[in-house]
RNA sequence: GCCCAGGUGGUGAAACUGGUAGACACGCUGGACUCAAAAUCCAGUGGUAGUGAUAUCAUGCGGGUUCGAUUCCCGCCCUGGGCACCA
């Protein structure tokens, strides 16, 4: 009767009972509507050697209480996980050690396992992924063929993002502040033949899909920063005395009359063509010049802006005006044209470069229709036209409207639509990933390995060193690269590059689907029964890599009607970042991480649990506290009481009991609708708990409630409270306690009377109290009568069910 | 610089569509039990004044709207995140 909640016996024992009785194992069955099925999504963890971090388990801890409570509801839930296996840190260990990384990530994955299951989560083991292997990786190979197919895998020899520390390029994506996401070196142009991904050619569908999504809005936001759409014109300038012209973008096409010079990349390629021979010397400087620079320092904002004079002129289409051509690293090559007209009155960068070098500033756009005197910095708002010869007078909008239209007629400009996205740097000179399974052949060009021949398995090497010349280690193993071209037979070599981290999770929420399907990604079938994922939940911090790529991934095979959907995720919530007990950001060297091995042998896996959702809402971020930690621990074995120590009667309990255990579950039920906020519905557990302890008996009834509500949250914990009543297993096929509205509501509750907005007395009332017999119980509490009685009444305001206010004078 | 999110006790936090600020915990203080401790239970706990009922101040700062503002509006300060010469 009276045992000892001894966790690590009662986690153990039901971990088994889970294991053995497949509880979680997920089939397909048609007779659950469409309606009733549930797919909730947790980012899957890149299986690192430090194991699982506490921040790990917050967002799986949120999502398998959201479906251990759907499946109480009558749903059927899909809650698979899976190991995003395949990147730099495991290579990086088989060069210092000469281990292979697959031996390293199969140890890692084992205890990333080992520690998830010891938390007790619900997944559909039988669905387990992992990126790395052939079986996996056979799809993302196939995904890739069918964008080269699709023309939009493309070759290009460009200036790329290059890590000297990872020896590898990467995306614009993964560059931080001019420096390295992964490892804070600084990021150096390369020029180096890339694969690269058409992500630009879904931009506009990438953005304007975003609309209807059930994301926070901070996502969404990042996410439209990033594709960074704007709409402007495209303009040509001719160059003085040739038959070129320069192609321009401009979001002011009605600035077009105050340009007074233009400037060019300086990689823009017709910088070498209208140089003339004298200051061709000056120009090849600056060009050598800026290419030293790093990216660091080319954005760096406080440097002064340079630039030197080509020597060449453009003329102004609008008025003849011919206005030198400059090059300046402040224009960018890959943005745009590549080229600017440049505007000093009304654009700041052109204004510092205008007054530094002294070109002519001509004001053409005024709030008020005056002109300045003279100008401090540029005038950047929209206004009145002036100095714009038949435009004078016309607003910013609608000269912006009439000049594209004027430009359009003479065919020298268009409207245009430029994007801050750029395609995806697609290829890593490193071993540990997938091999983009192409031949290049002197006579067909580059040809798709045969579909049938996937996957290309990633051949064993002698050294993982990456060889720091574009050259992947996959280079060197002369038997793998040198193989037959598959269309004309001839000698041809294997691509040796591979994919990013990022390839095998723009689609493994597909692959939990079918994990076994040696024929399909996954069949249609399964994708109709589950698609899309309902919830998915992960850090913020993949705001614009992961979930940007696995969009565009997915609309990409929707268009060729490999899914059904266009979005593959409809609602996605983020966890917040657990700090370390100091309020710091946990890390190694600041000795404040906390394991959650230790956290479990010290108080198990339910308190671990429990205590990660009390900490306060999901999506902010919070510190670590082990006497929190204590406190809910404390919370379980005060339910532990109710259920050993207690006489149990099944009498009916007192009224006040039923009604605080109806308000529980639709508190808790409301909650954990919210996704959010676990917190305040173990909160409210908490009350009841604290209620039931003070009574001489406990009533089955209400404890069979606190057993389902609780269950979710402490699963161990509530299967065997669950079993102590005499329940057979699994509390997790026991339904979901339901509330009557009608004892949710109090008969009577506490009017507030206050005297200028001030709470001077509270008196308890029927609910429905008429608003005049508020006022009329209020104005003759003797209380309120001691407050008014010198003073005159101005006002009495009432609330029905809530209070009453005296205005006084 | 620009764009988001957020500033509430000693701490984590709560407060429905404007209506009792601080629920629930942690910590602390005192008490009960005990030879003692742990555990448990009980009481107290925003600041200030007072023996006390009580009064008064208080949700980053300054204004405003309102009978009434943590909540709405304007300006500023601070913290976290994102972007950063994107024409």
């Amino acid at each position: 009767m009276s045992r000892e909640y001894v966790f690590a016996e009662i986690e153990k024992k039901w971990q088994k009972y889970w294991e053995k009785n497949k509880t979680f194992k997920t089939p397909e069955d048609k007779n659950i509507p469409k309606d009733k099925r549930f797919y909730c999504l947790d980012m899957f963890p890149y299986p690192s050697g430090a194991g699982l971090h506490v921040g790990h388990p917050e967002g799986y801890t949120a999502t398998d209480i959201i479906c251990r409570y759907l499946r109480m509801k009558g749903y059927n839930v899909l809650h698979p996980m899976g190991f995003d296996s395949f990147g730099l840190p495991a290579e990086n260990y088989a060069i210092k050690t000469g281990t292979h990384p697959s031996e390293a990530t199969h140890a890692n994955i084992d205890n990333f396992r080992r520690q998830i299951k010891s938390l007790g989560f619900s997944y559909d083991w039988d669905r387990e992924i992992s990126t790395c292997e052939p079986d996996y990786y056979k799809w993302t190979q196939w995904i890739f063929l069918q964008l080269f197919k699709g023309g939009l895998a493309y070759e290009a020899n460009i200036p790329i993002n290059w890590c000297n520390s990872c020896k590898t390029g990467i995306a614009n994506e993964e560059v931080n502040n001019g420096r390295c996401d992964r490892c804070g070196e600084p990021v150096v142009k390369k020029d180096m033949r890339q694969w690269m991904l058409r992500i630009t050619a879904y931009a506009d569908r990438l953005l304007d899909d975003l609309e209807p999504l059930d994301w926070p809005e901070s996502i969404k936001h990042l996410q439209r920063n990033w594709i960074g759409r704007s709409e402007g014109a495209e303009v040509d300038f001719t160059v003085k005395g040739t038959d070129d012209s320069v192609k321009v973008f401009t979001t002011r096409p009605d600035t077009l009359f105050g340009a007074t010079y233009m400037v060019l990349a300086p990689e823009h390629p017709l910088v070498e063509k209208i140089t003339p021979p004298n200051t061709k010397k000056a120009v090849d400087d600056y060009i050598a010049r800026s290419r030293m620079k790093s990216d660091l320092e080319r954005t760096d904002l406080n440097k002064d802006k340079t630039g030197v004079f080509t020597g060449a002129y453009a003329v102004n289409p609008v008025n003849g005006k011919e206005i030198p051509i400059w090059i300046s690293d402040y224009v960018l090559i890959s943005y745009g044209t590549g080229a600017i007209m440049a505007v000093p009155a009304h654009d700041q960068r052109d204004f510092e470069f205008a007054t530094k070098f002294g070109i002519d500033i001509i004001q053409v756009v005024s709030a008020d229709g005056k002109l300045f005197d003279k100008l401090e910095c540029a005038y950047e708002s929209d206004g009145i036209a002036v100095n714009s010869g038949e435009f004078n007078g016309l607003t910013t909008p609608e000269f912006k409207k009439s000049i594209t239209e004027w430009l359009e007629k003479k065919g020298i400009g268009k409207l245009a639509v430029n994007y801050k996205l750029r395609d995806w740097v697609f290829s890593r000179q490193r071993f540990w990933g997938e091999p983009i399974p192409l031949i290049h052949c002197e006579k067909c060009g580059t040809v798709a390995v045969l579909e049938s021949e996937l996957p290309l398995i990633l051949p064993q090497v002698k050294t993982y060193q990456p060889t720091g010349t574009g050259e992947s280690p996959l280079a060197a193993i002369d038997d793998w690269v040198n193989v037959k071209c598959p269309e004309c037979g001839g000698p041809g070599k294997r691509e040796t590059n591979t994919m990013p981290q990022w390839a095998g999770s723009c689609w493994y929420y597909l692959r939990y689907l079918d994990p076994a399907n040696e024929k399909e990604f996954a069949s249609r079938d399964k994708q109709d029964y589950w698609m899309p994922v309902d919830l998915y939940v992960g850090g913020a911090e993949h705001a614009v890599l992961h979930l940007l790529y696995s969009r565009f991934w997915h609309k990409f095979l929707f268009d060729q009607g490999f899914v059904a959907t266009a979005e593959p995720f409809m609602k996605l919530r983020n966890q917040g970042i657990i700090l370390g007990e100091d309020g710091q950001k946990m890390s190694k060297s600041r000795g404040n991480v906390i394991n959650p091995d230790d956290i479990i042998a010290m108080f198990g896996a339910d308190s671990m649990r429990l205590y990660e959702m009390f900490m306060g809402p999901l999506d902010v971020m919070k510190p670590w506290s082990t006497n929190g930690l204590k406190g809910v621990y404390k919370f379980l074995e005060k339910i532990w009481r109710l259920y050993t120590q207690f006489p149990l009667s099944e009498a009916a309990p007192p009224d006040e009991l039923v009604r605080l255990t109806h308000k529980t579950i639709k508190k808790v039920q409301h909650d954990l609708d919210s996704l959010n906020n676990f917190n305040t519905a173990i909160s409210q557990m908490m009350i009841l708990v604290n209620e039931l302890t003070k009574m001489d008996e406990q009533y089955t009834g209400i404890l069979s409630v606190l057993a389902r509500l609780i269950a979710p949250f402490a699963p161990h914990f509530g299967e065997e409270i669950w079993e102590i009543m005499g329940n057979a297993p699994s509390i997790s096929n026991a339904e979901w306690p339901k509330y009557d509205e009608a004892l949710v509501i109090d008969d009577s509750y506490v009017m507030v009377v206050q005297v200028n907005g001030k709470l001077r007395e509270s008196i308890e009332i029927p609910r429905g109290t008429p608003v005049e017999q508020m006022k009329e119980t209020a104005l003759s509490s003797s209380k309120i009568i001691k407050w008014t009685e010198n003073s005159q009444i101005v006002k009495v305001i009432a609330v029905q069910d809530k209070l009453v206010n005296i205005v006084i004078k």
